[in-house]
DNA sequence: GTATGTGAACTCTTTCACAGCC
DNA sequence: GGCTGTGAAAGAGTTCACATAC
């Protein structure tokens, strides 16, 4: 019954792909070349067909990709085109700025439920979302089931929580603490660690001084 | 002159070695073998021992690796061993979490400066650094220079802020605006993207799902 | 005995290049 | 003529397996 395995990189470039079809679309833009949408994202034509080819034929040969009919085939294909309910655990610096943000929602991405540990903040409204004790999370959450877990919690307890998370039936989570990574079988967890991306930027800022201050002797 | 060119998989690799490392460490563990450091971080211990060998010979055979030295090698290999000055352009919420953020400056990096064009913003001190006009960035960071720039703007003003931090010398730039990476040449530009990462998350989810609506027919 | 360091084998990913179609 | 879709080739990255060292 399955296809063929998918390689997660191509999974990854997808949501890409869709953005900058998004832009095109919003420019007037109704036809694209994989080499014009390539040179827009940074990549080459050849790995745009290719990925593309792993689900299906989307373009005419001589023309190109129609960019609404590309933009909903992809968003079938990674399951854009609805609403998934995502619960926050966390609501300090972090998590306020998260549940401010207004980038999620219209891409579908709903904060429904909000938790923290906090008892000044418990039974807050942040952003329309009352924000509950992180005792309840397990109880709460088999109750009203999510999709998506947030963890925006200090790195100390970021273990704990994705394993109550995961506990309450919540299989994927974005975690934002700086912990080492370790998911617990066939849970979905991606991180967003801004010092890790820091932390290897300066190997390359530091390649880019020695090149500076040694010039090469031919 | 130059030693053979490093796969950039490996150099975004050191930084999580260190940071398990660092928590061994805090363990009181003062020996570690590439099985052990692979079972923590979940990567195998072949690829620990490939991904060290092409910075040297850290390890001792029938032995392991000594944890303090390791890390001070991959501190040093990554530049961690010194201060980066970053500055922050945008101080909304996200810019404001950025400041607040404690898990910068314990590794090194020090938020030295900030924009916004908010004019209630500008003059005002946030976690105790000054909030300057981002139109006098260019000028600004001529006089001061940084090292890294953090880009927190709304996606519409993102692609210029970035372009006239590159102006003005800043080659390495941590992104957390939603745009179309489009790094000009020379420039080192990391993406921080929540949304990028739901939309591929939801893939799998969907997947899942669908596994489970529809049992196998063998 | 035990674990590193590393060529060689393997697997995964990207790019090429062209037949097929518009 | 122009561009897609795709096998085949090339290139990267990972894992194996063992000689070497402690």
């Amino acid at each position: 019954m399955n296809g063929p395995e998918i390689p997660g990189v191509v999974i990854h470039r997808l949501p890409m792909y869709a953005r900058a079809l998004a832009l095109l679309q919003a420019e007037g833009r109704d036809v694209i070349s994989s080499l014009e949408l390539g040179q827009e994202l940074g990549v080459t034509p050849a790995q745009i067909r290719k990925d593309l080819s792993y689900f299906g034929r989307f373009g005419k040969q001589g023309r190109g990709y129609n960019v609404q009919q590309l933009i909903d085939r992809l968003r079938s294909i990674l399951g854009l085109d609805r609403e998934w309910r995502l619960a926050l655990v966390g609501v300090g610096r972090l998590g306020q700025a998260i549940l401010g943000y207004g980038g999620f929602s219209p891409q579908g991405f709903k904060v429904i439920r909000a938790f923290d540990s906090d008892p000044d903040q418990i039974g807050q409204i942040l952003d329309g979302v009352r924000v509950e004790s992180v005792a309840n999370l397990e109880q709460s959450l088999r109750e009203t089931p999510v999709d998506i877990g947030i963890v925006a919690v200090p790195a100390a307890s970021a273990l704990h929580v994705i394993d109550v998370l995961v506990a309450s039936g919540v299989h994927s989570i974005l975690n934002y603490a700086p912990i080492v990574n370790r998911a617990p079988p066939g849970v979905h967890l991606r991180q967003i660690d801004p010092v890790l991306e820091l932390q290897s930027m300066t190997y390359y800022l530091k390649q880019r001084e020695n090149e500076t201050d040694t010039p090469a002797i031919d």
